[in-house]
DNA sequence: TGGGTTAGGCACCTCCAGGTGCCTACTTCC
DNA sequence: GGAAGTAGGCACCTGGAGGTGCCTAACCCA
């Protein structure tokens, strides 16, 4: 059977971007910063330099204990953030950026400068399409 | 009553995390950016300039009509891409970037640059974080 | 003696982004 | 006459990200 139905194609089509996806850093990279956290924890430990876990959490108002946890978890998995733990007794934990996750926070900055910059613009056109499609 | 309960702190935070969230703009470009196919329509428009509809959905593998047409309505609602429409006999649907979209598109290829510098390293880091706390 | 602090662990629940399947209306090709 | 291509619309369904509540273990303070 030299053709396809639009099935077939589309099973082949989801078989080549499963592949696709498997070789695709860019991908991979993508769904960290999607975590809803990352971006705040990552702009809070370049500001700050070091910062306690309970620093963070009140830092990014609204974090659960459960999501930072994992999201610092991930970081430090990643090698972006390291984490050092001081037996006091209350134990202390600390979080900081390494070189690696300061150059992804740098870029991520820069989203962020491109959105204080732009997004008026695009919330405008939001408007006036939504105006316009009413 | 000066001081609160665990909970209502987390409330009052919540609070400020809401407020926060609603006139926080890298947020909501963060919110547009996280959907899965915008990323993969920006770097595609950019590559080729103009593209139909049919096009973009053999190019980014994958993807299903509902998810691409959705993707596609809000960058146009955004005022970054344009829709222009050809009533040929099958109507014939053309997507190019704007210039605002193509300022945002450059952003999104300088991260995808740095996964690719990168992201073998965090690789690395994630095998080694596995192994350890295996 | 009960509440606050430290940094989480664990279990359950909710909600929606994203996926799937079926539909159109017109035309051209086999 | 049936299939395929054109660009989607509409309804239904599921998985997993993210949230909530309750737990610890050692200490301090009023």
């Amino acid at each position: 059977m030299p053709t396809m139905t639009a099935a077939q194609r589309r099973a082949a089509e989801k078989r080549d971007y499963d592949a696709f996806l498997d070789g695709c850093k860019s991908r991979a990279l993508l769904d960290r910063l999607t975590d809803k956290w990352v971006t705040l924890v990552l702009a809070a430990l370049r500001d700050e330099g070091t910062m306690r876990f309970s620093a963070l959490s009140r830092r990014i108002a609204g974090v659960s204990q459960k999501m930072l946890t994992q999201t610092l978890r991930n970081l430090e998995r990643d090698g972006l953030v390291v984490r050092t733990v001081t037996p006091t007794v209350p134990v202390t934990v600390d979080y900081r950026l390494t070189d690696l996750g300061t150059s992804l926070a740098l870029l991520v900055l820069q989203v962020k400068g491109w959105a204080e910059q732009h997004m008026d613009l695009v919330l405008q056109h939001r408007d006036d399409y939504d105006a316009a499609h009413a």
